[in-house]
DNA sequence: ATCCATGCAAAGTGTTTGCAGGTGG
DNA sequence: CCACCTGCAAACACTTTGCATGGAT
């Protein structure tokens, strides 16, 4: 679970420079949150990382740590599982699918493909455990906000700012 | 976006069965609620069935809604996007992998697969938008959690019940 | 008639924000 | 030094729960 002492110099170098090249201050919080989540493979919440800076920084607070995870995550120095939508949502299709979902608009469509439902594994995998199901999460740019941006672009080519 | 109404109709009837099998009451805030889910192929979150099932139902509250939409939910008849985790989980390997994710204990585990980074997609899911990235979420039993089903199994046969 | 389900309001949970004081560059 | 950051506490958004009333079988 624990990332070789290589991998974690090397992330933190990345951090650090990151942080000079776009002037945001390093202080000892920060690194201290960066460095627990940096150090280990799995993938921690906000309260979790809070316990752990905890015996390095025992006066930071829960939403020091909140914030400095966003601006990390600002900073493309970590990623967010569980992306931050926050509300539940609720699907009547209960047959076997997969999702395409818009980046910009947020919108998720369903979509079918067989090849999908039972993918091949590698070595690796099935040394996690035994794979169930396979479900593919398609990101990208939904037809309607492509012709949106199609739109955007012939306003700006026709020098429209309404 | 909207459902055809014969499988409208398919989904309401079995709705109506599997009520019945289970014993659990069929009133009409529940039937409402379960049209305005299964009548359209989008995914509303609960606020959003509120809203719309409001129409229909005036008086209806939102923690009915959400109670009788994971009652639903247990009986099989809706899937939930965003699945029940709440917390947002952060993690500092920013590249392209994907999750293995143990149904018993929840662990999320990273892999890599250059396959997966860019599957082929099929002529339906072209017409949905641009494919840009590809995640795949796969979802099984770890090694830990199989290895703790095998002593359970042990315990029986040994008829050990602590 | 008997329970189960509903509506209301209040509590919970995870996360975000406004403000005053502290700290890094 | 001075802007930016932190810690505190209070606000927030979404969801869940306790209780008395109401409705389905």
């Amino acid at each position: 679970m624990e990332v070789d002492s290589e991998k974690l110099e090397q992330r933190v170098k990345r951090f650090k420079e990151r942080l000079r090249q776009t002037g945001v201050r390093l202080t000892h919080q920060r690194l201290a949150v960066f460095i627990e989540v940096a150090k280990t493979d799995d993938h921690p919440d906000a309260e979790t990382v809070y316990r752990r800076v905890l015996a390095t920084v025992p006066t930071i607070s829960l939403d020091t740590v909140y914030r400095t995870l966003w601006r990390l995550f600002d900073l493309g120095l970590v990623g967010a599982l569980d992306p931050p939508r926050k509300r539940v949502r609720f699907d009547a299709n209960t047959e076997p699918h997969h999702h395409f979902v818009c980046r910009k608009c947020g919108r998720t469509r369903d979509f079918y493909d067989a090849r999908f439902d039972r993918l091949e594994v590698s070595e690796a995998v099935r040394a996690l455990g035994k794979v169930e199901a396979a479900h593919v999460e398609l990101a990208g740019l939904c037809v309607r906000c492509l012709q949106e941006n199609e739109h955007d672009k012939n306003d700006v080519a026709k020098g429209g700012n309404p």
